[in-house]
DNA sequence: CTGAAAGCGCTAACAT
DNA sequence: ATGTTAGCGCTTTCAG
């Protein structure tokens, strides 16, 4: 079952040096020694196919070069490439991100949040929107493992985090819908939204009241986020008697693409979409999706930077990256006939 | 930067008890104390919010309890649901998966590789092409870490090993393009494919030589796995003058699909096209796609089951599971006009 | 029923 | 330029 390991004393054993030596060498501290016996060493090490035992290294250092990274869905292409980002940055720093998708289920996040932390992770990116504050509270504080939050606030008045101008998202979308004419609208969103959506929702709203349309001529529909909840909420929208929709996320645009496609609708000739995001997927849709990009790979980059910086230095202020949004506009949405 | 973590000989002071009487109960080794000792040490646990140190432990019972995950590209849904499936498992079997997406770089394979190793963990599952027998003969094999390979076989005599009937999804789609009368056809597929590919090709071959077809009737085109591969394939297809196109994943088929449609051409009436892997999104594209479906979930539990079966009985026959396909009928393939 | 003691493989003061 | 020693936090004989 277990691997017969190389220890370091055989390496020193065979080298003819003390653990110390090696220790010291393989660890890039090796200044003070020969270069002769540096060169023994290190052809030791190759020759045994030595692997220093981490458990051990750890045990000592009290890091253990790893980041524990919770996300609610990972067949999400928006946080494939959230992932991507950040497997990026911590391969040059070394670190190793360790992933968890919750699929938006409290329970399942409590327990890789428990999990990570027994696997004393030296960091957490927490871009889950159903993590509670007491699961952070309780589980993470005491054990003082740094935490950086994505993709919602209530919680978070101390933590480092990483926000995207939500509200100017929201507010775009809002603006293109009604400058192309747009006067009954609707919004796709779950039904307990974490912040960041509530943003968009917010900022959205106030596009509407910039041109002086009444309030109520926005219809809030409940959707999660999945291709299968959108498709399923296209009777809704068609109910509500609207011209255009803001998708709060592109899976969602793209399941009620095929609701609309089912009922013999066209994009966006019966009904202009916009979505959020800007996954790859929008550009290999009919018609093509009109959205708002978010830097997604960049997000994640940052994140872990961030995160990084905050194990390095443990002492500086509270930090705050927020990333700008920007309309894409592609063959989903046209002037209202 | 260190979490000031609670330690087990606090614990047992607290509790006024010894570190071994700590440790017992806590692995539920505590059968022999009373049930007062039993219950005070697992309340001050609770109280001090104890949490092992899992450098120490692992230490000791030289096992870390995580799985490696190779995979080539996580942004493709296919390895988003494999993945499902083994962290499913996995949260049965108390194990943490660490998982690795390759971004079809041998380079980037065989550091994750190293990484993976280096941070001990207990088995590997390889579901990456590029991964080179030679990587895995002077990495792995030296340390007797088990490991379990998909989606390739050509370096795995003595491995456990998943296999998909490949030879029958691709004999499968043959049959339904030909039964639908068609006879000249192209299939895409990358250039140095992996062996699972390449029987899909041979399946198809078979069907087509069934059918009494010429084998030059099939124009083989090289494209990686990716939507953009299959979009800029799209010229060469036209120009193969087939009337129907085998995609050896669907991710290529939707690419393909964006190609077509730019160019005004229609599916299945100018083309007809069928995928493999079955993704969700299939369904949500329009046409809906003709598939053949792996049954990727399952893949990914039974993958991380057999894995953890051989860490626990080391010593058992070499293991293979054989998945079947099936033909899963949508709208983008029609008889041929 | 409970505890003392040894030791997992490694790093880092502190000698020499 | 190199080695000795202590100890990280835990599990596990073995002795009471």
């Amino acid at each position: 079952m277990m691997a017969k390991k190389v220890t370091i004393r055989q390496v020193a054993d065979e080298a003819g040096v003390s653990v110390t030596t090696v220790s010291q060498i393989l660890n890039d501290k090796g200044g003070r020694f020969s270069q002769e016996t540096r060169d023994r060493v290190l052809a030791v090490k190759e020759r045994l196919h030595y692997v220093p035992d981490f458990n051990a290294r750890n045990l000592i250092l009290h890091s253990s070069k790893m980041l524990g990274v919770l996300i609610p869905d990972l067949r999400n292409p928006f946080f494939s490439s959230f992932i991507h980002g950040i497997q990026e940055y911590c391969r040059d720093a070394t670190y190793m991100p360790m992933v968890f998708s919750a699929n938006h289920d409290v329970k399942l996040e409590t327990y890789y949040l428990g999990k990570l932390l027994e696997h004393s992770v030296d960091g957490l990116i927490i871009a889950s929107a159903s993590i509670t504050a007491e699961a952070i509270d309780k589980l993470v504080k005491p054990l003082q493992v740094p935490y950086l939050l994505f993709d919602q606030n209530q919680i978070a008045n101390l933590a480092d985090r990483i926000e995207v101008d939500d509200y100017n998202g929201g507010l775009l979308a809002g603006q293109h819908l009604t400058e192309l004419g747009h006067q009954k609208m609707a919004i796709l969103l779950p039904a307990n939204s974490t912040i960041n959506v509530r943003e968009r929702l917010r900022g959205f709203k106030a596009a509407i009241k910039q041109a002086g349309l009444p309030a109520d001529n926005l219809t809030e529909i409940h959707a999660d986020f999945s291709m299968k909840a959108g498709y399923e909420a296209t009777q809704k929208v068609l109910d509500s008697n609207v011209s255009a929709v803001f998708c709060a996320d592109d899976i969602l645009a793209i399941g009620l693409y095929r609701g609309l496609n089912e009922r013999g609708l066209h994009v966006p000739g019966d009904l202009s979409i916009i979505g959020y995001d800007d996954i790859d997927l929008d550009q290999y849709v009919y018609p093509r999706l009109t959205t708002i990009a978010q830097p997604v790979v960049e997000i994640g980059r940052e994140s872990a930077r961030l995160l990084v910086n905050r194990l390095e230095k443990p002492d500086i202020d509270r930090q705050l990256i927020k990333f700008p949004v920007k309309l894409v506009q592609r063959e989903s949405t046209s002037v209202k006939k």
